[in-house]
Formats: structure tokens, C-alpha cells, sequence
DNA sequence: CTCGTTTCTTAACTTAAGTGAACGAATTTA
DNA sequence: TAAATTCGTTCACTTAAGTTAAGAAACGAG
């Protein structure tokens, strides 16, 4: 099971048994049941997550209704707004499936990067080239319709539409369930003509 | 002016007279003027930029138009898509005024760090919190209308509707020119009542 | 200062998303 | 397994954004 991890860093840098025994020491693997709520909102947290398997989601209670924004799977990981900035979250993090995670907290990282600096690079490294991406998405998210982004999603993500309730990825799309429907219905009238 | 870059630093780190030296000597610093184009589409590089005084902007080019998707002011840092991902970029970048730039590419970066490793510290959590903000931002545009992105970007960043021109806004909050001139009305028209 | 370009606004029309409600299907839970 | 809840679709209606076009205002180069 942590060799999906290690596997995953062995793409950025190669570990010694030494450094792989640090980390298993460090007891971050978490094996959590689908429904499982990680972080509420107005809650503090210190703690990062990193999806060995399954998929997690952050979303928002707004008017009653449930928000979701992001999902996050297999090699994936998320460092909560609330870790950043000291303050309650503004968001909830739950589990969509039966999930494999590494829970991990600033404290626990200075430890290993003190005694292992290259786990610092990997991870500096690792979160400029996902703060570039993200930035590209956001991109691409501003310059297409919804329309797009349901197609695009199906391109990119075709397992997400599986993995994930309808009305949880209308505001991942950020539209209304409705027009998740109905957009669906359009795109596969147009394919029959 | 480099003094901007060195304030700025120090509230992650302190840094001692060596160092900064080491930083001024790697010969980053460049004043642009405005309207010079930084990176264009189709084309490689591995410049990063980290804006100490001006504002740059990225933007595409789609169907003969330009679609502004980011900008970038003062103390705020840019890692182009292309410089991860090694591929020709998709956006261009340019100077929307007379800026002061540090320039710098992973080699540069690489060597620094090598000579005073809480440099890299430094840059690792500048990113992280760069990402989580970033999602963060991300998760709110989802969320709201066009109206509402209008009227937070109000609150949260007054100075941009006045340094940058409003069509250049529009994209940059996912909607046409003449709906955001549009909206501006419907929310005078408001007020006034 | 003037001419030409770019930028912003307005308007009329089209298209699509938001909203509220209803209904059947699927899933959960008691 | 039955009842209850959640989920997805559809419909009618409202609201707002996209589109096309035109004109006024601001700006910039020569």
C-alpha cells in the first residue's frame, strides 16, 4: 500500500531504505470509510492529505445546499486554505469512497525535510508544477461555457463522471444540477442529428 | 529596488549580507517597459517572473481575439505553464505597464539553492500557499455569478479596475466586454433606487 | 493638434443558465 | 422489504449572458 507512494515519489528523486523507513515511521498512512468527514467548515487543521486510493472532495454549505468544488484521487493531494492562513475553514473535506490517504501536518514535513532535504525539493518541486497546472486550468476554465466544460471534463477526467454523483459535478462545473441535466440532454440530441 | 525584493523576503527568512549578494549577482533584475512582450505562444522557455513594481498579464489568443486570464502585481510571481510542462506555451505574457521583473530559470534557481538551501524553503512555501490560495480563489469563482466575481474583485482588488483596461477585465472574469459594461449599469441602476 | 485606432457603451435579438416544481428511479435505512 | 430520502430528468418561466452592430469617448502616434 505505501509503495504506491513510494513509487509515485520515485518518479521526482530516488529513496534509500533509510528515508522510506523515515516516512513509515512518521505513521501518516489512514485507511477512512466513504462518508468519512475529514475537515469541517469554521474548523482548524493542520493537516495536508495525499490520496493513495479512492477520491476525496472539498465542499461548500451554502443556503443549505451542498457546494462541491474539487475532487481529488489516486496521487493526488490537497493542503487545506485553513493550514495556510491559521483561520476556521471555509469548507468541508469529505470521502466520496473507501480511501487510502497520507495525513500529514507542517510540523510532521520540517521533521523529514530536516533529515532528508531532498523531500523538500520534491515537494517544492511538486507544488510549482501543480500551481502552474491549476493555473492553467483555472485558465481554461474562464474561457469556455459549461458546455465545454462537461465535454472537456469527459476528455480529461472520463472517470470522474463514474466515480462521482451528477449533482456534485454541476458545481465542480459551476452550474446548477438542472443544467447539468439538460446540458447532457442537448449534447445527445445534437449527436443524433 | 532590489531592497523591494529583500523586504519582501524577509518575512519568510532572514538573510545575511553573503546572500544577498549571491541574489544581486545572479543578475535577475530587469525594468520593462510597457507593452514588451515577455513570452509569446507556440514559443519555449523556462523563464519564471516575480513582479516587484508594474503588472504583467497573461492572455490567449482565440478566434483573433485576445482573452486576458491572469494578472500579476506587485510581489506576486509567475511560473509560466511551458517552463513545467516543457512544451511550447499557450498564452503569451506581456508588460501592461512600465514593471520592474526579476528573471530567473530553474538552473538559476537550482544553483542558489544549492549555496543556501533555505532559499528553497523559502520558495517551497511561498508555492504551497500560492496553491492553496489559488484553489481557493478558484472554488469562489465557481461559486458565484458574473456580478458577483465583479463586485469581490471590487473589494478585494480596487486597484486592478483602475490599472487595467475594463475589456481586459471581462475575461479575466469569464465574460464578454459588453457584459461586464452591461452588469457595471444594472449595478449603478441598482444603487441608485 | 489631428487622424486613426482602441475602448467603452448601448441596443435589439438569440441562446443558455437560473429557478421552482413535479415525478419517477435509484439508493439508503429502518 | 417497505418507507423514506436522495438523485436525475423534465417542464415552464425568468433572468442574464452571448452576439452583432453602431456610435461615442478616450487614447496614442505622427
Amino acid at each position: 500500500m505505501q509503495d504506491l507512494l513510494f513509487d509515485f515519489i520515485s518518479k521526482y528523486v530516488d529513496l534509500t531504505e533509510d528515508e522510506k523507513n523515515a516516512i513509515v515511521s512518521l505513521d501518516i498512512f489512514r485507511s477512512v470509510k466513504k462518508g468519512t468527514i475529514l475537515l469541517k467548515e469554521g474548523q482548524k487543521s493542520n493537516d495536508g492529505y495525499f490520496v493513495l486510493k479512492g477520491c476525496i472532495r472539498t465542499y461548500y454549505h451554502i443556503d443549505g445546499e451542498e457546494k462541491s468544488t474539487a475532487f481529488y484521487t489516486e496521487m493526488e493531494g490537497l493542503t487545506p486554505h485553513c493550514v495556510v492562513n491559521k483561520a476556521p475553514s471555509e469548507y468541508y473535506i469529505s470521502c466520496i469512497e473507501d480511501s487510502i490517504l497520507t495525513v500529514a501536518n507542517p510540523e510532521m514535513e520540517a521533521e523529514i525535510f530536516n533529515k532528508f532535504p531532498k523531500f523538500e525539493t520534491v515537494c517544492r518541486i511538486l507544488s510549482e508544477e501543480l500551481l502552474a497546472k491549476q493555473q492553467f486550468n483555472f485558465d481554461e476554465f474562464k474561457l469556455s461555457s459549461p458546455e465545454q466544460r462537461y465535454l472537456s471534463l469527459l476528455q480529461k477526467r472520463p472517470d470522474l463522471l463514474q466515480r462521482v454523483p451528477q449533482h456534485q459535478l454541476a458545481s465542480y462545473l459551476g452550474i446548477q444540477p438542472q443544467s447539468l441535466s439538460r446540458l447532457r440532454a442537448r449534447i445527445i440530441e445534437k449527436n443524433k442529428r
